[in-house]
DNA sequence: TCTGGGGTCCTAGGACCC
DNA sequence: TCTGGGGTCCTAGGACCC
């Protein structure tokens, strides 16, 4: 039997560890430049609001309810979404960490008779030792796990734990779960299959096997066989990442080519310090500019460029240098940019680089010392920033963010203070 | 005024090979 | 009038996930 945790509303539930005066408040935790609703309280979706939803065509109902709002402060989510994964993984022997906010238990050699106790055990526990409520869901297949913790969250009488052992429970719960609550599939495939009357998992699940082939690629076949209890999604723990990306828009928009410039080396700053945390080299990269695609009264132009470096690196001046020469070969004068990015695609291991026929050993030794020295300056000290390239300036100076919460929990500055005044 | 960011996988189609 | 068959690799774009 496999597991699967997720925490409710996880960037909301942060927020309000650090703040109980919210915990009964409606509360909406947004994205950059205070952007999309990115997490939702339970009181704030009974108001209406949904995932999605932009600031500014909601803020009069923020203001009318009273709800709290927050920008998002993803420093803080992480760090608790470490604390969650190390709660679950003193508890249960194997578990994958799925995303920020959910991870896959492995439950197999855990007595099946007892899954229920032992998951309200591990949920109250993640509570206890940490404040994030979450639900949990266990079945036999990653799928019909996603289907039980939709039904542990949704329905309070399940404290929090659904298990779904056998195939009464199975049918039941496909049967009362909408098409487009089954992990796999998206709005396309919901809405084809609606076409063709399928309306609850159940209905696709019992589809005979040609017509599953016949309406389905290879994933969509996964997701059917997973409903019908055979296990066929894995997860590969050493899959290495593939590709890594920074992008922002921008709060207001650029025009020159050195605000741009300075944003991508804000941006190679960040997927630089990422590769060498993780032991990662990139081979190329790619840099994108985007205009504001809600602004049909303002001229339009997107554009990407690909370069190759000589040889593996993650070193931030060389990917700097090459993404700033792949921003000046599209960047094009008199247009408003609102949003730009740097991708590294074909990530490989630091470990087993190969290297150009013309390296100079003694050169690469240097840049990974003076990148190893920048980045102990950087995590130690006095901010993340303190060391940099020349042409970059901060991604906050990029974005907005009016309503930031502290950093609770990673900075001694921000901790909370507690007043015990005596006799109140 | 104002609409996020970071990933993976699959497929179709083109380039190229013999 | 009329122009093969089979294969690989790469890339862009779409669908999906959180």
């Amino acid at each position: 039997m496999i597991g699967l945790i997720d925490c409710n509303n996880f960037f909301v539930s942060c927020e309000r560890v650090f703040n109980p005066a919210v915990r009964t408040k409606p509360v909406i935790v947004f994205s950059n430049n205070d952007g999309c609703a990115v997490a939702i309280s339970n009181e704030a979706k009974a108001l209406g609001v949904k995932r999605g939803d932009p600031y500014f065509k909601i803020k009069g109902a923020c203001n009318a309810y009273g709800i709290e709002i927050y920008s998002g402060n993803h420093k803080l989510y992480g760090d608790m979404s470490t604390r969650v994964m190390a709660v679950l993984s003193a508890i249960v022997p194997e578990i994958d960490i799925y995303s920020i906010d959910e991870a896959f238990l492995h439950f197999e050699t855990f007595d099946r008779s007892t899954l229920q106790s032992t998951g309200r055990d591990i949920v109250r526990k993640v509570r206890r030792f940490t404040g994030i409520p979450t639900s949990l869901g266990i079945a036999e297949t990653r799928t019909l796990a996603k289907v039980a913790a939709r039904f542990a969250k949704k329905y309070p009488g399940y404290r929090s734990c659904c298990v779904i052992d056998n195939e009464e429970k199975r049918r039941k719960a496909l049967e009362l779960t909408p098409l487009r609550e089954i992990w796999g599939v998206g709005r396309r495939l919901s809405r084809k299959l609606n076409d063709h009357g399928i309306i609850t998992g159940l209905q696709l699940a019992d589809l005979p096997v040609d017509a599953v082939e016949d309406l389905f690629n290879v994933s969509g076949k996964k997701t059917w066989m997973e409903l019908n209890g055979s296990p066929c999604i894995g997860f590969e723990p050493d899959d290495q990442q593939k590709q890594m990306m920074c992008s922002r828009s921008f709060g207001k928009f650029l025009t020159t080519f050195d605000d741009l410039a300075a944003a991508v080396a804000a941006f190679a700053s960040t997927v630089g310090r990422k590769m060498r945390e993780r032991s990662l080299c990139a081979v190329s990269l790619s840099v994108f500019l985007y205009t504001d695609g809600f602004r049909s009264d303002l001229p339009q132009y997107y554009n990407t460029a690909h370069r190759t470096l000589s040889e593996p690196t993650a070193d931030t001046l060389t990917i700097t240098a090459a993404a700033t020469d792949a921003l000046r070969s599209i960047f094009r004068k008199g247009f408003a940019y609102k949003k730009a990015g740097l991708m590294i695609s074909e990530l490989t291991d630091s470990n087993h680089i190969q290297q150009s026929l013309f390296s100079n050993p003694a050169d690469r030794e240097r840049r990974r010392r003076l990148m190893e020295t920048v980045d102990s300056i950087n995590r130690c000290t006095i901010g993340h920033d303190t060391v940099h390239s020349g042409s970059y300036s901060p991604i906050d100076n990029f974005v907005r963010r009016e309503k930031p919460s502290r950093l609770f929990s990673t900075r001694l500055s921000d901790i909370i203070t507690i007043n015990c005044n005596h006799g109140s």
